[in-house]
DNA sequence: CCTGGGTTTGGGCAATCGCCCAAGGCGAAC
DNA sequence: GTTCGCCTTGGGCGATTGCCCAAACCCAGG
């Protein structure tokens, strides 16, 4: 038998899960506290008892998605051996997130509100540091150049073809594959400019 | 001495612009038509005198804006003459459109909202093979193997560096050269596997 | 049985929304 | 001077918004 603490703590997931559906097929402004509130199938009044405000709300489920997200990339990536393995398992996790379906659009959406919300901006900087790290450090066991700069534009770009791949199905992994093999190669001296800092 | 109708094209011409910044200041949906008005200095009615609906504003406006940066970026590139001229052209681009700027921001709200608006969707998608097609030209002529496949990556991991910089400022132009400089040499035969359809 | 604290309900508040429309302004044509 | 057509105004419509709150509810502890 539940306590009442404890149906209380699994409505307030339940909304959380309802808002971040819901920032996905809507987008962030467009979700209101009742549109949660019915999702979640809880009384509309309810939402402004767990969270302070929709934005806390929307906040959270955004934050609490994106956890997900880079920790499942972070944690597939550890098991890579060579630097071609890691852009494989990478290129997988690309056709995980196809760039139209939910997490993708949190995760964008997110992103977009980050500029007009000081604590989300905040969190979602922590969650590409980690993910840069974790990269970073693959890639410089496995002798890749620059790690961390190329993790950080290796991240970017699969952020972008992310984006890119709503308005062009073709934009497959295997499409981008060959191209991006080429980020992992030894630089050749003379052709590319020094100068990271 | 204007005519009517020429007063009404230009008070038409201001509403697109005042949508246009309204959209990036605040996100796609959170426009309201009598922003629109009292921004561009008008009757909130004017808005669906001049235009069929609130979409169909937004819409026109972010489809002007984004033809003005396409083709301000593929102009500038039509002026190199090597491959590493190429990329420091579009990095300078990428100085330009930061992330957190009027047009980066209009250009990510209307990514997003394609989503959800056909119309849009159709009319990005087409600026966005635009820009490909003219960067894989200049590509081909500088010998950069696989030059669509390569003008495809490279316009996605701009659109993606454009975002990150909004998390991280260290992502700058300076700081990627050296990395997105591999992307335009020769492949090594055995490293990067084939497929590209 | 009763009391107390956490949870839930549903309605109320002022504000704002997209869209509509009757009415007026105003230069061009006659 | 009168008529015509485009442009413009400001208010009104019903619907929806975020947030609030009095009241009911539920269950464990005394």
């Amino acid at each position: 038998m539940p306590t009442s603490a404890e149906r209380g703590r699994h409505v307030r997931a339940r909304l959380l899960q309802a808002a971040a559906e819901l920032v996905a097929e809507q987008g962030w402004n467009a979700v209101s506290t009742r549109m949660v509130a019915e999702r979640a199938g809880v009384a509309p009044g309810l939402v402004h008892y767990h969270f302070a405000s929709l934005p806390a709300l929307l906040t959270e489920a955004a934050v609490q998605v994106m956890e997900g997200v880079v920790d499942g990339a972070a944690h597939g990536l550890s098991q890579a051996r060579t630097a071609a393995q890691a852009l494989e398992l990478m290129l997988a996790d690309l056709d995980r997130y196809p760039g139209d379906d939910p997490a993708s659009r949190l995760v964008s959406e997110a992103m977009l509100a980050s500029g007009r919300d000081e604590g989300l901006r905040t969190a979602m900087a922590g969650l590409l540091e980690r993910f840069r790290a974790r990269l970073g450090d693959r890639l410089a066991a496995q002798g890749v150049p620059d790690p961390r700069g190329t993790a950080a534009v290796l991240a970017a770009a699969l952020d972008g073809m992310m984006l890119h791949r709503s308005l062009d199905p073709e934009l497959t992994s295997t499409a981008v594959a060959p191209v991006l093999g080429r980020l992992l190669q030894d630089g050749t001296p003379g052709t590319a400019q020094e100068g990271h800092p």
